[in-house]
DNA sequence: TCTTAAAGTTTGTCGAACCTAACTATTGAA
DNA sequence: TTCAATAGTTAGGTTCGACAAACTTTAAGA
């Protein structure tokens, strides 16, 4: 019944607030390409319709109704991900553009039919959790790769998938979801962080380093805190 | 370029039309379920785009233009189609709701890997010609049931899709593409048309008929003209 | 020829979703 | 404490695609 546009909005304050953080009309303008007018005149409106609520020059804050339609709209847009990552072989840093789409106008049906051909699936290529049909928000699973201690070793378990450069990246280090990464140095001044991946040495910058999320892997030993 | 709505009333004008039958308002509006009003204005607005002419109280006609997108649409809608049937088995009743939204959204990059995935396929599930990149437009294929004679012998190729109770009623009667039927009698006063199929008879209504289309087998001797 | 029903069009309105310009509130330096 | 800079809102306007009401054209029958 949302439209459109509606579920967007909505979809962009989840992505904001992560745990309950107020969220504000210029992020939400900037983050959507629209500008800050068309967020305050549809934030009033999504209030009314009581999808989330709205404290006037303080930000706003998802409701659970609000929430519920955000984390279907993300069911759906992995499951697209996902399909088209699977069936149709379409390479990882492509899918997130389609599934954009897909999701607001694919029918519940299909998107069950989808989910049961591709085996009731848990992760989506990026390794985002695939949210159940029951609207529980999925959380994020493991550390940022810049959060990681030197020495330490993690698996890497989701990767950020809105640049499609940033994919292509990864992907030509070689590096994708599943793959161990040992920390060998930080560099100071928020310099690189440096790793070794696969028997190669190499160096990840912040940006990049904090849209990879880890699994350390506890070793045996030398931990520091 | 051309919104979802504009692509609609092209693609309906097409239907329409047939092989260059000028087509009016009122059928326009009828199946679009429009008021006429909303149709008068939008074909003013197709007439200045230059997807059809228009004679005021005369009807319109696609332009070159106008038929290369409702052609587009109708490669979308049939591969969608296909695509659904055979990936996700979904039954040939239920597919072409979903194409009938997809087709609008779907990324040509996306089409074009569905076409390949399938094999370059050549009909859709209900044997409609699937048209190529080039904008051809495709011919119906066989001639309607209702108008086989007596005692000949057809293959069903092709079969409307817009009624899903149409065709829960062919899947009933285990009439399929492909399917042999014989045609035994037509019965007069717009009865029932009566078929022999798979050694099973039966009578079909002339509205059914009518939305069946078979090659006729050249039987060697009687022919009646 | 005249009349009228049906089809078609014009005009004015509406809701969505966006915009610009102008105004207001908040806040953190000076 | 004062005051800009920044953020947010309001007011007013645009475009798109639909609508109802009122008007016009066409074509058929009396
Ligand atoms: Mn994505
Ligand atoms: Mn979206
Ligand atoms: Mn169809
Ligand atoms: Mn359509």
């Amino acid at each position: 019944m949302p439209s459109r546009s509606i579920e967007d909005y909505i979809k962009t304050v989840y992505e904001l607030q992560g745990k309950n953080q107020r969220v504000f009309t210029k992020d939400i303008a900037r983050s959507m390409g629209v500008k800050m007018p068309s967020v305050s005149g549809m934030v009033k409106h999504l209030a009314a319709e009581g999808y989330l609520s709205h404290k006037p020059y303080k930000g706003v804050l998802l409701t659970k109704r609000g929430q519920r339609i955000a984390v279907d709209l993300l069911r759906r847009h992995r499951l697209i991900e996902l399909f088209l990552n699977k069936t149709l072989d379409i390479p990882w840093d492509e899918i997130h553009e389609d599934a954009e789409v897909l999701e607001h106008v694919i029918s519940n049906k299909l998107i069950e039919r989808i989910f049961n051909f591709l085996g009731r699936p848990k992760f989506d290529p990026h390794g985002h959790t695939i949210p159940g049909k029951d609207g529980n928000m999925p959380l994020s699973r493991g550390i940022p790769l810049d959060q990681v201690n030197e020495g330490e070793t993690g698996c890497v378990v989701e990767v950020s998938d809105h640049d499609p450069e940033f994919l292509r990246y990864l992907t030509g280090l070689k590096l994708k979801i599943g793959s161990e990464v040992l920390v060998k140095e930080h560099a100071p001044f928020g310099g690189p962080i440096m790793l070794k991946l696969e028997r190669q040495s190499l160096a990840i910058g912040l940006d990049a380093a904090r849209r990879i999320r880890v699994d350390i892997k506890k070793k045996v030993g030398k931990r520091s805190n």
